[in-house]
DNA sequence: CCTATAAGTTTTGCATGCAGAATACAAAAC
DNA sequence: GTTTTGTATTCTGCATGCAAAACTTATAGG
């Protein structure tokens, strides 16, 4: 049987041993999505395992994975390169989170709790704050930190996974283009919608703003797109 | 420059050279989809190695990418498992396959063409001369070809491809339940109705159908997971 | 009889080694 | 000068080896 502990024992974390693929995709996809290895840049094992500080091995086993998310293009016997941003492909994607985002808003005006919505709230105004003082960076991060947190209000974590998985691909386009003022100040104006349309917990209406939203996100990020057509490597 | 060449040579496709951890996969996710190796089944690497003839370290790979398709569990330290069929889970698979089957719907009436609508209609009488053989394993291919071959008439490579992976963790269930024969011919009926939305382009209303067919699948399919409970290993 | 401890075994996680494919380079032929 | 052919080098794909963690069995203590 299990001896009694101390609360401060029994209630002590486990130290976590995290697996070393798992750290090296995250480093990557970091990298990634922010643009520091550019679409195109060629991954050379070796390479990157000695500046990760790993063997090739996990490495490999990471290159595998953030390819299964769309970040990573692996060439057989030759390599992986950093996915290009194929505007088609980010089209469609886009189109994907669409059909996704309906749901989200209906689950969420349905079971979000109140200290969901309550912290949605809170990242909202963080973000009004960002935009106040026209801090496009903060801004991003509490932007992406609200869709997130909705789509895992909704209750339904494998929901909340696919959308965040598809939403890595996103947003590396948003690392490259800037926003307009005036389209930044539209959004934050669509965000207020959407944030009192969840507080009112009306589900239709806010199914019919997140589309919305999408829509003009999907039009900004397109025209980003179209301007730099090809972004060779690095 | 490239010389000419003759014709049948030109036309010579590469002998393709398929990685072995691709091949794992396949056979791994064959046999969990079938059921062979049950929810829960211990993943013994040097056996499973073995047994397929190949080395751990693509094995590996291939655990870590099934358990990102949500078939395998990641134990740390301590191996993979074929993952538990749980109820809740699967129910949240439906209810986003669901947002992305109206998706599907919408597109597919948009734009698809006329040979794959064609290939479709071809499936449908397959699946109806299986139903009336009642051969339910040759029903089922043809039911999940449908459905896929229509993921792909979307014209939307991303949707086809997270609506794919959504599906195989639903398929496992159909393996090991039976289909009552009412709801059977009532599938089918459903099914003819797909068809013709399909056939006359009617967007809205194959999107409402496709809703209802995946109503009364997911009441049947977590009916078949409420009669056995937790599928212990093997 | 049950629990706790310790040695022995198995298994995973990762690093490394090796064969074959791909690339880069150089020399020869045109 | 351009293209082709041969050679050296680099890189990937996979197998194997090794240390640490987990499981198993045996043994001592209550």
């Amino acid at each position: 049987m299990e001896t009694d502990l101390p609360s401060s024992l029994a209630t002590l974390a486990p130290i976590a041993r995290r697996p070393l693929h798992e750290a090296a995709i995250d480093r990557l996809r970091d990298l990634i999505v922010q643009g520091e290895l550019p679409p195109g840049s060629r991954l050379n094992e070796r390479v990157l395992a000695g500046r990760l500080g790993i063997s090739r091995t996990p490495l490999r086993e990471a290159f595998k994975l953030l390819a299964a998310e769309g970040l990573v293009e692996l060439l057989p016997n030759r390599g992986a390169i950093v996915a290009q941003l194929d505007p088609k492909r980010i089209g469609q994607t886009l189109a994907v989170m669409g059909a996704l985002e309906a749901l989200i808003g209906e689950l969420a005006c349905k079971q979000a709790p109140e200290t969901a919505i309550a912290e949605i709230r809170a990242l909202h105004f963080e973000m009004r704050a960002a935009h106040a003082r026209r801090d496009l960076a903060v801004y991003f991060r509490y932007n992406q930190a609200i869709h997130l947190k909705l789509a895992e209000a909704a209750g339904n974590a494998v929901l909340a996974l696919t959308y965040r998985q598809l939403n890595a691909n996103v947003r590396r386009v948003r690392y490259m283009a800037n926003l307009s003022p005036e389209r930044w100040d539209a959004a934050v104006r669509e965000h207020d919608a959407i944030l009192a349309a969840l507080g009112a917990r009306d589900g239709s209406r806010l199914k019919a703003l997140l589309s919305d939203h999408l829509a003009q996100k999907t039009a900004s990020v397109l025209a980003a797109l179209a301007e730099r057509p090809a972004m060779a490597a690095a």
